[in-house]
DNA sequence: CGGCTGGAAATGTCTATACATTTGTCGACA
DNA sequence: TGTCGACAAATGTATAGACATTTCCAGCCG
C-alpha cells in the first residue's frame, strides 16, 4: 500500500487528514519533528519540508521551543479569480461588445488624484464604456490611467479594445487593491438601462507598479443578473469561479 | 547592506524582483540551479528552496532538464478574507451585540433542500439574527444548520454566542464556496433600519465537510456603509483587509 | 521572595553529498 | 537516412550533521 509519491508529501497529508478529519482540533499541538522523524524512520529535514509546506498553507503555525500548533480557522479565506471581462462574456458563449461613450486626456484634479494617490496636475486618460454581451449592457466601466506610467495609452485604440484587457497585456503590476461594494446604479443607470435605484454591485481596482500607480477603474454591474463566486476547500488547492 | 534575512529569502526576492520589474519576462528561462549556486556561493538545497517556494506561489515552472521558466498566464486574483463578524466589529474597538430574532428545527422544505443540496425532509435548525456593532444594527443573517451533520447545535445557546463562531469553533469543514450579490434590503430592512430599497450587499456561504452539508448563511450589509477589501501583490505573498 | 543566569529543548537555516527521475542530445548502427 | 539507445544535464528527493535562534524552566544568588 506504500504510495510512490514523496515521504514528505505522505507525512503532509497524514496530519492534513487528521486535522481534517477532526482527530487534531484548533490548537493541539501535532508531534515534535524529532517525533515524527522516528515515526517515520527519516532524518529531520524530510519532516521539516512536510511541517513548512503545512505552515505555508496556513493549516499550522510553528513556533521554536514550543512546538507546531494546528491553527484556528478563524478566518475564511475565498480566492476571488477576477479576470477580464470580455473573456468572461465569451467563455459563456455570449458576443461581446464594447461601447466608448468617454475619452479624454487632462490633468487631474483633486478628486482624482486622491483616487490615485497621486499628486494633482498629473496627465491622466479618462475613459469611460459599456460592455455589452450580446448587444445587451453587462457592465459599466469608468477608468483613470496614469499616462506618466503608460504613456503608450494615449494612442491606443480603446474603442477596439477594452481597456483592461490592453493593460493585462502592456503593463506589468506589482500591486493591487479591489473593494466591493454595493450602491445604486445612480449614473450608471442610463447605461445600464436600469432604474436609477436598482442595487448595483460595483467593483473598484487600484493598481501600481512598484510605488507608482498605473490605473483606478470602477465596475458597476447589475445586481440581479451578477454575482462573484468562489468555492474553495478549506486549505490547500482551490479553484475559482467568477459568475456573472 | 547585506540583510540579515536568511538566503534562500533573499535568492527568493532577488528572482521575483527581477520578474517583478520585467527584467524577466514570462516564459524566460531563470538561471539553473548550479548557475545560482555559483553566484551566491551557497549548496544546491538553499537554492532549491528559494526555487521551490517561487514554483509553489506559481511565479516560475520547472521542468526537469530543461530548467525553470517564469509563467505566463498572469490572472488577476483576489484572496479575500472574510472572517467572523463578531472578531470584526471587535476589532473596530466596537462593542459586539447579538440579537436571535427567530429559531426552529423542522423538516427541510423543499427550497431550503435546494439550498443546502439534501434531499428534503431533512431536520434543519433555522436561525435568523442582528448583529449589533455598538447596539446598531450591522448585518442580519439567515441561518440554516443541517442538525444531521452537527447535533450539537441543536443545544447551543446562539442567543449568546454568534452561530457562525460557534460552528467554526465545533466543526470542522473541508469546502465552501462563497458568493457575492447586491440586492435591495427587501426583509432585512426593517431589523436593519433602512429602506425597503436601499442597496445592500449580500454574503451566502455553503459549507461542506467532505460530502455532507453543514450550513448555509447568508448575511445582509448596508451597502452604504459596508465593503469588501482585498490588497495584493501580483503573485505570491499576499495581505488581506476586510472592511465595514 | 524575586530577579538573574545558564542550560536545554524545539524550530530555523545551511552544508555536502548521494541517488532517482526525466528528458534532450548525439552517436552507433542498420 | 532514419531509428534506437546510451549518456549527460537538469530537477526531485533524501540523508546526517552542524550551528543559530528563541524561549521555557530550573536553580542560584541576593
Amino acid at each position: 500500500m506504500t504510495q510512490k509519491r514523496p515521504l514528505y508529501q505522505a507525512i503532509r497529508s497524514a496530519i492534513e487528514g487528521r486535522i481534517m478529519s477532526g482527530a487534531l482540533r484548533p490548537g493541539d499541538r501535532i508531534p515534535f519533528e524529532h517525533e515524527l522523524m522516528a515515526e517515520y524512520g527519516c532524518s529531520r529535514m524530510t519532516v521539516n519540508k512536510a511541517l513548512s509546506a503545512l505552515a505555508s498553507a496556513g493549516l499550522i503555525a510553528r513556533q521554536r521551543r514550543r512546538g507546531s500548533f494546528v491553527t484556528r480557522p478563524r478566518i475564511h479565506m475565498a480566492a476571488l479569480q477576477i479576470p477580464d471581462i470580455r473573456e468572461e462574456i465569451e467563455k459563456r458563449g455570449h458576443v461581446y461588445g464594447l461601447r466608448l461613450v468617454g475619452r479624454s486626456v487632462h490633468p487631474a484634479n483633486s478628486a482624482e488624484a486622491g483616487l490615485l494617490r497621486l499628486p494633482a496636475g498629473r496627465e491622466l486618460l479618462a475613459l469611460r464604456c459599456v460592455h455589452l454581451a450580446d448587444r445587451r449592457p453587462y457592465a459599466v466601466e469608468a477608468r483613470l490611467i496614469n499616462l506618466a506610467a503608460v504613456p503608450e495609452a494615449r494612442e491606443a485604440d480603446f474603442a477596439a479594445t477594452p481597456p483592461g484587457s490592453w493593460l493585462l497585456a502592456h503593463v506589468p503590476w506589482t500591486e493591487a487593491e479591489h473593494r466591493i461594494t454595493a450602491a445604486a446604479a445612480g449614473d450608471a443607470a442610463g447605461l445600464l438601462d436600469l432604474g436609477a435605484d436598482r442595487p448595483c454591485l460595483v467593483l473598484e481596482r487600484w493598481t501600481w507598479r512598484e510605488a507608482e500607480a498605473i490605473t483606478y477603474v470602477r465596475t458597476v454591474f447589475d445586481g440581479e443578473s451578477f454575482d462573484l463566486t468562489a468555492r474553495f476547500a478549506s486549505q490547500g488547492a482551490r479553484e475559482q469561479v467568477f459568475g456573472g
